[in-house]
DNA sequence: GTCTATAGGGGGATAGAC
DNA sequence: GTCTATCCCCCTATAGAC
């Protein structure tokens, strides 16, 4: 799962194959199989644990006892973290752009999981806002939703212009929201 | 060309094959080999044809002549019709998700159709700020990356989500660049 | 310029031995 | 649980007839 999620990622779900995993840990991808008889249920574990994993971090202390700008600090470091890893993009990103060729059961996922990430945003960012100390006009969705997709963009298109490209929209955004 | 740009957008490189256009046409696939003897020439014959396309429009008086606002506007309504028609994302997003699985050139024409997708909108920006009709902290150059960047993932994120996510994007958007 | 035919490879998935 | 072996499909690309 940790190699799928990886490969996910670097080429996305019509890009890696059973082949890819079973060299790299050694194995026949028959024992893959094995655990996960079909292609879509490796990836529907892959993103149920991520979406699990981001549960856990959000509602974990470490994360929750954080300040509205330290937990977009946290949000953003991610992504950068991404970045950093071979030019990695987000697994919402790479399942939306291939969202017309990939099985139903990965749609769901993908759906449910951007649904989780924009939420916790938007009440990241009203909090911050409620608080007085970030700034923005309009709906926290709203800024949520673009915050969002720009750092989604942002991870692709780093790959064709380069990391500095991902820190300037970084930067930027922390700009936008100033007080 | 046509086809090709289409299934480009909706599908991937990876996710269209010469028999789909082959099909589609009423021709045999060997037929398309003999335009375009790779798949990546047939893909880099669109991308150039999209650069060509878009330095036209731009040099063109009908939006060359437009104020910096309506140029933005015009620039989001390209990728609304994207949008509305049947939730196409923009080549530059297609391509960047599955940028280490396409051919050298390939990557090449997406990186130089991003560059010039970049300098007009920052050219645009400065002008519409120094004009005193939009407003935005920082360089231009970073906030035509956010832009972009934003508006190439809300494609994607519609694709799950919804297009009205995609609406409140570029909103949003408009809201930031306020005076 | 388009056709038929086919080479040659990769990928997803299964059967059955161990 | 993993292996070998294999099936079947789709894909890119080419050869040679028309």
């Amino acid at each position: 799962m940790n190699l799928a999620e990886s490969l996910l990622q670097d080429k996305g779900f019509n890009g890696f194959s059973y082949a890819h995993i079973a060299s790299e840990l050694g194995v026949k991808n028959a024992a893959i199989h094995y655990h996960f008889p079909a292609k879509e249920d490796l990836a529907c574990a892959v993103i149920q644990r991520y979406r699990d994993r981001f549960k856990l971090w959000t509602n974990n202390s470490r994360v929750k006892d954080l300040s509205p700008e330290e937990k977009l600090n946290w949000f953003f470091s991610i992504y950068s973290d991404f970045r950093a890893d071979n030019g990695k993009v987000c697994l919402v990103g790479s399942l939306e752009a291939e969202y017309n060729s990939i099985p139903e059961q990965l749609q769901k996922q993908t759906e449910a999981m951007h649904r989780e990430l924009l939420a916790w945003l938007q009440v990241t960012l009203k909090e911050g806002r409620d608080a007085g100390v970030i700034n923005f006009n309009g709906e926290p969705a709203n800024k949520a939703a673009l915050i969002l997709s720009s750092v989604q963009g942002a991870l692709q298109m780093a790959r064709a212009l380069g990391t500095k490209k991902f820190r300037d929209v970084v930067e930027q955004h922390k700009l936008d929201l100033v007080v």
